[in-house]
DNA sequence: CTCGCAGTTTGCGATAACGCAAAAACGGGA
DNA sequence: TCCCGTTTTTGCGTTATCGCAAACTGCGAG
């Protein structure tokens, strides 16, 4: 069984509040796994059999509907958790997830879920406070999607993207993980074709600088400022 | 102090494995409030200065964008929680709450949750449950909004409402509250002319009997049916 | 180095839905 | 019972966005 350093992991929200001898008995129960980029790490609709935490890499949770359009749910930087299904009662994991870089996970049983909750009630507390944010984080993409139009849409998730996983290069900032058009047309309600405009139509004012899944913010404040232009301010 | 009867309340899956006595206890550092019909109970933006269970009526939850836009998180049916900032770690609500009918409340100082937390683990593996199963349904609506087009979108919403809070007549299923187009379009992500179109076409078909903030199903089998066709595959 | 494919770009017509405006209907309060 | 304000209905022009189709491009495999 791989050993995971307490130290890497202590000061994640997961374990706020975590005495260094529970962290390791904690981290007892866990085996770690490595994942190929693109690589499924779980899918929709199977038994939820265990709970994860990301120490390396991006994962993409996608939810797929019965006739196969797919949207993205979020995407996973590492320090968080992903596939809590047990947390909130569900057998079965209600999304899919896929490795999108070569990614480390911890792996936890689901099974040991409750006892890890009893004996350590901090993380009841800790995985509530992680799906209330994504709760609301939730709220406010529907209201996005309710009220907003895509371009806007678009430039609000690129924006989360770079601070959530932009590495910042001299020339702007870069989304660190591969990144297709369709992905964020998935993340934003919208199809691929319409965020190629976008992006193109960026590309010449100088405000990104894309290709190939990849992603640079050339000029963030500028995209912030279409993020938050309402929709008939803008003549040109 | 109004004094709540326990066994009103116990059942409820707040209170889910909490000994009679410890709810007594819980119970205890209640107090209880009516509200009148289109009363607030709490503004968005206002320090989360207590936690609600709703005994009777109901609540619409609903954010508003600087712009002024509204859209309708959710509407609280009686047994279910709300403003529950505090359990996320949000020191302002995100959300207004807004009784749309006389309604009777539980209300907890949000200072009171860490104590009763600690004292009864349980409310914190319940509160879980709950927050999870609304992030799923908060995903779902997303998908929705992402896949399919506004009228089945609409029956969803309807169907949902059915399911939550309908009163069983001899001829349909009521909406058992005070509803209007605008908030069907508020929950549905589209205006209140189309929502209005589409009910005035459903009405027409017998699928719906509606008027001034009542809807009826008298069809719900009808509405299943638009609500799971797919986009194309309705050719009269 | 070249080939092949996944990902991207772009044009163009189609259309679902919006937005405005005005009239009609309903229900509660005086 | 009548009146007034809110909610609902409906017509009509506009448009953002889709959907299809076709061409292009860059990267990785061999």
């Amino acid at each position: 069984m791989a050993k995971v350093d307490t130290s890497l992991v202590a000061h994640l929200p997961l374990f706020a509040g975590v005495t260094p001898e529970a962290l390791d008995e904690i981290l007892r129960e866990a085996r770690s796994a490595r994942y190929p980029k693109n690589s499924a790490i779980f899918e929709q609709g199977a038994d939820a059999q265990s709970f994860f935490l990301l120490l390396h890499g991006h994962v993409r949770a996608a939810k797929t509907t019965p006739t196969g359009e797919q949207i993205v749910v979020r995407y996973v930087a590492p320090g968080e958790t992903f596939g809590l299904a047990m947390a909130i009662g569900a057998a079965r994991y209600p999304a899919t997830a896929t490795a999108v870089d070569d990614s480390v996970v911890l792996i936890w049983p689901t099974s040991a879920w409750p006892r890890l909750v009893e004996r350590f009630p901090s993380l009841a507390a800790n995985t509530l406070q992680t799906v209330g944010t994504r709760l609301q984080e939730s709220h406010t993409r529907i209201l996005e999607m309710s009220t907003q139009q895509v371009e806007q849409r678009v430039a609000h998730a690129l924006l989360r993207l770079a601070k959530q996983s932009g590495k910042k290069l001299d020339h702007g900032i870069e989304i660190d993980f591969p990144i297709s058009r369709q992905d964020i047309a998935q993340m934003t309600g919208t199809t691929l074709h319409t965020v190629s405009r976008i992006l193109s139509g960026w590309e010449s004012q100088g405000l990104v600088e894309s290709g190939r899944q990849r992603i640079i913010l050339r000029n963030p404040h500028g995209i912030v400022v279409l993020a938050e232009r309402n929709a008939d301010s803008g003549a040109v």
